[in-house]
DNA sequence: CCGAATCCTAAGCGATACTG
DNA sequence: CAGTATCGCTTAGGATTCGG
């Protein structure tokens, strides 16, 4: 096992929430446990596209070796596996909503998000169609 | 001039803040306005290793264009040019330190930090040789 | 002293096809 | 249903060289 080496502790926690889907996933697993496909058609849902099998399942796997999602496999036939957060996965969503916060207020003309920080912590509940 | 459209305001973030030397360039600037070579220099103080001028030199851009950082021209010569924090970088800096103190309260036996929260804030001045 | 220009490698991400 | 395997494009970042 090999020690993993920072400048600043910054430089970790940006490690773990950096790609594309990540902070989509963390902020997802927040509003509830869900499969795999179920996540994957969530974020369709929420943004229109999905993201590809491989990228999900890559970046799914990264955050589970950051101890930041939890797998569970139930082991049955037909095959079902849900995917939840953690402890410092909790924690990390209300980072990540503190980031959007602020994101918020000094957002200008030159960036849109398509998802705000109210969504995120299941405030309101859009109605995509 | 067009629009970047993200998922999440967090993503926002993290894309200005990700780049390997970008954290340390703010958590720097805000201790005090460096010219282009103290910066270097500076770095290396602190880490070791010296970011490729190439690259210190595309990040500090790219933190200007996201209007964290101001580039001072003085116009005489020999060059005298000085990179401080605006006004969002200064905030964005109070933001890196949330995150690096939540980093050290979910820090493991598996990750190290080169450079601590109290030391970005200018508590602690360490005495590198 | 303050960089820009070029070249190179590794990693991120997507599309497609296939498996238990 | 829940993924893995393969391919190919694009970007990040380091090494090196050059200019005002």
């Amino acid at each position: 096992m090999e020690q993993r080496k920072y400048f600043l502790g910054c430089n970790y926690i940006i490690s773990i929430v950096d790609g594309k889907w990540k902070p989509s996933i963390i902020c997802s697993l927040g509003l509830g446990a869900k499969r795999f496909g179920e996540l994957r058609h969530y974020l369709e849902k929420l943004y229109g596209i999905t993201p590809a099998e491989k990228v999900l399942s890559e970046q799914l796997h990264q955050l589970i070796a950051d101890r930041v999602v939890r797998r569970t496999d139930y082991g049955v036939m037909p095959p079902k596996v849900v995917y939840s957060l953690t402890d410092r996965g909790v924690r990390l969503k209300k980072l990540l909503i503190q980031m959007t916060e602020f994101a918020e207020q000094i957002q200008d003309d030159s960036v849109s998000f398509m998802y705000g920080s109210d969504e995120m912590k299941g405030i309101s509940r859009p109605n995509h169609k």
